[in-house]
DNA sequence: GGCTAGTCTTGGATCGTTCAAGTGGTGCCG
DNA sequence: CGGCACCACTTGAACGATCCAAGACTAGCC
């Protein structure tokens, strides 16, 4: 830029008034008298002013940016839950006047980029999110007193006091499983993660809850895959040789994806002969043909909970509320 | 976190040293003699000292943050771009001191974003992706004298003297038709973008380049749709029964996933019967049975051009080298 | 001894904002 | 009329780093 931008020495003098009155102009209006906002308020106008943030920042020792890791993507699946999250994320915490900075993950060490952008005063808060597996992320920064909000709940410390947002996945899956049911299925199997991951043994569980509610049986109608398309491929080809399910479940949209293709491998059409719903309605799901019925992550809603918590925890004084635990949709398309 | 953070001074009083040569140690290395260095930098690593961003972003007038703007993400197609573009450029930005900051975009006044960033000195730098139409961001920063990477190239005004960064997509294409010819298609049709979509018309004229450079003819193999996979199911079922192509271009890999449904419908085999090559190498392409084959930008190679522009353009003296093209690479897998 | 170069210290100003204390003016009350 | 509270605004001092200029001390060299 040409000249450098306005400052609040500018506009006090412009307004014929102090600094601190413009200021207050700015950051509490209320405290001036109806005539004299005006004139701070036409000649901030006028000037084109904008507070500094960096001055800003520096004598409230906060930076109104939240700090938010990203993984590399994984090509060869359908996980892309993360795009909407993030857009979802940037508009709602702008809103209340925060912005989303991001910083890589270290792949073998994930602490050395949180602690660097805390000693530095970089971030005021992380959002953190890949809490899949036992997350030492959130216990250090629990330890550390940092400020952050997990996607995901503390599934391996239920004691754990940080504020967090999930989905329920059991219900997603229940919600899934009960579709089918009510359509006639009573042979429904179940294609998820390792056992060691929990949110696969959650969304598991909503896949039995919703069997055995309806009296049906899960016996030998369940498998535990490694998260890719082949794997769900030849679990659902197992299946179908060992169990006959009519239809399938799965705790994501890449393992359905194999299943689709066991199916066309087979000559059976998704959504007649066998149904098959996926998860995370990816984009892959809404694409293919003929169309992958989903349960779909409330990501929007989710992102709005996670900046109120964040105004919460950068509050003054700071509050933490509960766990907050969004219900799924379920996007149905012709395979289920 | 329970105390604040260590400053300058805090590390040159456990050094028994000046705040200067602390200074110093961290931002000129070469001043001090080699024992007072180790002397510094060991109080630095026992403190765990780190500059403190907002003190430092003010009195250098730079914030070390780069703006990008995202948009929301388009349901229903198989775009997904920005996910890997975002990640590499955070990895490489990191690694030369800089973090990536995004914003939302306002539908309406796409200015309106950049222009707070601007004024409130939050971002030193912006890096502008959405440039497929007419680009009033660009022309906007560049009259404003805002530095700024763009990801694409400037098509409306040539003379532009913006810095830049483009895939070529007219090679892509070319690569992926020649590669049809090569394996014996002869009558090869094209299924692209809106006229006034200048990336659309430069990557058919890739397709042009390759058919003509091998005696082929294009009439009526060739047509312009939105960019949804319905109109690419639409217009490949017209094209296979006006004029007989046995493998098809296309533009995106949304329209490509439209071509293998139409495939899928009159019972033909992608790759064996008609072949299929799709754009932008998405998710989609990698997972969908049988494998869809398609165009994969370089995004990788193209963020870590973008972070040696911005380097450049944030350097002392500022400096703007010429714009960049990347090469894409063919991405083959059954359909084609 | 005087000169120079290298290394570090010292004190100060500066970036633009906010915080804490202070100033003057007015109104109310005993 | 002195005193107190209150309003609306002003003043000086921080926040923590960088930048600049001037000075001090040592060592080496003629």
């Amino acid at each position: 830029m040409p000249t450098s931008p306005p400052t609040l020495a500018d506009v006090a003098e412009r307004a014929g008034v102090s600094r601190q009155t413009v200021s207050n102009a700015v950051n509490n209006p209320g405290l001036l008298r109806e005539d004299t906002l005006v004139r701070v308020q036409d000649a901030i106008a006028e000037l084109g002013y904008l507070p500094n943030r960096a001055a800003r920042n520096l004598r409230t020792r906060a930076s109104h940016l939240i700090g938010l890791r990203i993984n590399p993507v994984q090509e060869g699946t359908a996980n892309a839950l993360m795009d909407r999250f993030v857009h979802s994320l940037v508009e709602t915490s702008g809103a209340v006047g925060y912005h989303v900075m991001l910083f890589a993950g270290d792949g073998e060490n994930p602490l050395a980029g949180y602690d660097g952008l805390l000693r530095s005063t970089t971030v005021d808060a992380f959002v953190v999110t890949d809490t899949y597996l036992g997350n030492p992320q959130t216990a250090w920064l629990a330890g550390r007193r940092a400020p952050f909000v997990a996607f995901g709940r503390p599934w391996d410390d239920p004691s754990a006091a940080h504020p967090w947002v999930d989905v329920d996945g059991a219900a997603g899956a229940e919600m899934a499983t009960v579709h089918l049911i009510d359509k006639g299925h009573q042979r429904i199997a179940w294609i998820g993660w390792r056992k060691d991951s929990f949110i696969g043994e959650d969304r598991r569980s909503g896949w039995t809850r919703a069997m055995h509610a309806h009296g049906l049986s899960t016996t030998a109608l369940a498998c535990r895959v490694e998260d890719t398309v082949s794997s769900g491929g030849e679990a659902s080809a197992k299946l179908l040789d060992e169990a006959a399910p009519t239809a399938f479940v799965c705790a994501s949209d890449t393992l359905a994806m194999g299943v689709l293709h066991t199916l066309y491998l087979r000559g059976l059409a998704p959504g007649r002969d066998i149904a098959v719903i996926g998860f995370d309605d990816s984009q892959v799901a809404q694409v293919v043909h003929p169309g992958l019925s989903s349960v779909r992550q409330p990501l929007e809603e989710l992102a709005v909970e996670v900046v109120r918590a964040l105004e919460g925890l950068l509050g003054h004084p700071p509050h933490v509320g509960p766990g907050v635990l969004l219900a799924p949709t379920l996007e149905l398309r012709a395979s289920g």
